[in-house]
DNA sequence: GCAACTTACGAACGTTCGTACTATTGAAGC
DNA sequence: GCTTCAATAGTACGAACGTTCGTAAGTTGC
């Protein structure tokens, strides 16, 4: 890796602890600088502006969520096993707080969700992308007959991301200690609902 | 109401709208000034510190979320019905983005999970009391035989959260159509659960 | 060993930030 | 009508903001 790249990487490293701290918004060019050593102005050209750096960040993110979450949690067989491997490794992703910035992509989230522009943007395709591969995922289970044909993929991903989100709130900022067991638990009932085959009694539905 | 607390009135309401979009740290006593046609130091006097101005805002949030979704909701009958209650009004403020900082209290939940201070000590309390009383809520409708007996007033809580941070992300950052009909229908499903006489299937459970 | 390019620096730009102080206003109580 | 006091304006401050510029080193290719 050449000299630049390797500073770069620096310093979206630091960037990325800071963002997961005090948002996105929360990185300065100065302090950055300052924590690394460096002149603002040579780490600022590396991104050309502050929009550009804190795009980096993001996409670094991603790539690690790719790279912790994503790719792993594939490679488990067809069906369930997938699905559960993937929103295991979900979880377990949100739940190493400070580590790496795992929390940042859902802090994102609330942060940038009306503020228009390239970060907006890249974290909206990025996030369609990830609910669409779990939905795949559940659609596959269905498929091989582990759930119920008739299962509501997007429905069940839906229910999946709220499980982590709210175990993010539980856990970081209520302080919740059963923030854990209440998500794994909740995972587990959501997986064998999908799989029940006695169908959960249906009363009138809400106009 | 005198005139100075008619404008620290106008104040808050202006910051609230700014905060909505840029979340509590986004609002800056310079533009809010500005917007409303007044000086910097006017406005400051009213407050003493920035801090205090984004716990003013924090504070009119909460109020809001009283007038609107809490005690309205406790007027319905005890049991289902008033959990019901509780839980659709808690929707609705959520789905009402923009019109009033509908959705100021998710996002700050978020942007201040790891950043003491008395923004998010007031926030804390206020989300704690607030999920605790929709558990006493959930634990008088098993009282009342509406839902099972064992039920997890804790559990169930933690999984409406979900639904409602999920809607919100759903709605607000990718703008899935179905926001409001996933989040209807989840919140259907769970009082179905809860209701349910016949046992869901149990398998074993993850180690 | 010179040229071309990369990488980083230091200084400065104009703005905006939050916060202090002091001065002016305007209404209320006597 | 004068006093009193709360409310707002005015002005200034030092610091930090993102950004630009010109330039000095360092690295690489010929």
């Amino acid at each position: 890796m050449s000299k630049g790249a390797d500073t770069r990487d620096r310093i979206v490293q630091r960037a990325d602890r800071i963002a997961g701290l005090a948002g996105l918004d929360g990185i300065t060019i100065g302090v950055l600088a300052t924590d690394l050593g460096m002149s603002k102005s040579g780490l600022f050209a590396h991104f050309g502006s502050r929009e550009g750096l804190q795009l980096a960040v993001l996409r670094r993110a991603v790539d690690r969520f790719h790279a912790d979450v994503l790719y792993p949690g594939l490679r488990a067989k067809r069906g369930e096993p997938r699905l559960r491997s993937l929103v295991d490794k979900w979880l377990a992703w949100e739940r190493t707080r400070g580590a790496h910035g795992g929390d940042l992509l859902s802090a994102v989230a609330f942060e940038f969700d009306d503020r228009p522009g390239i970060v907006r943007d890249y974290l909206v395709t990025s996030q369609c992308r990830w609910l669409a591969t779990l939905a795949t995922a559940c659609a596959i289970a269905a498929e091989c007959g582990h759930f119920r044909a008739e299962v509501d993929a997007g429905g069940w991903v839906r229910e999946a991301h709220g499980i982590i989100l709210a175990h993010r709130v539980a856990q970081r900022l209520l302080g919740d200690a059963l923030a854990d067991a209440r998500a794994t638990a909740a995972f587990d009932a959501l997986f064998a609902r999908a799989r029940a085959i006695a169908r959960t009694p249906r009363r009138r539905r809400a106009a």
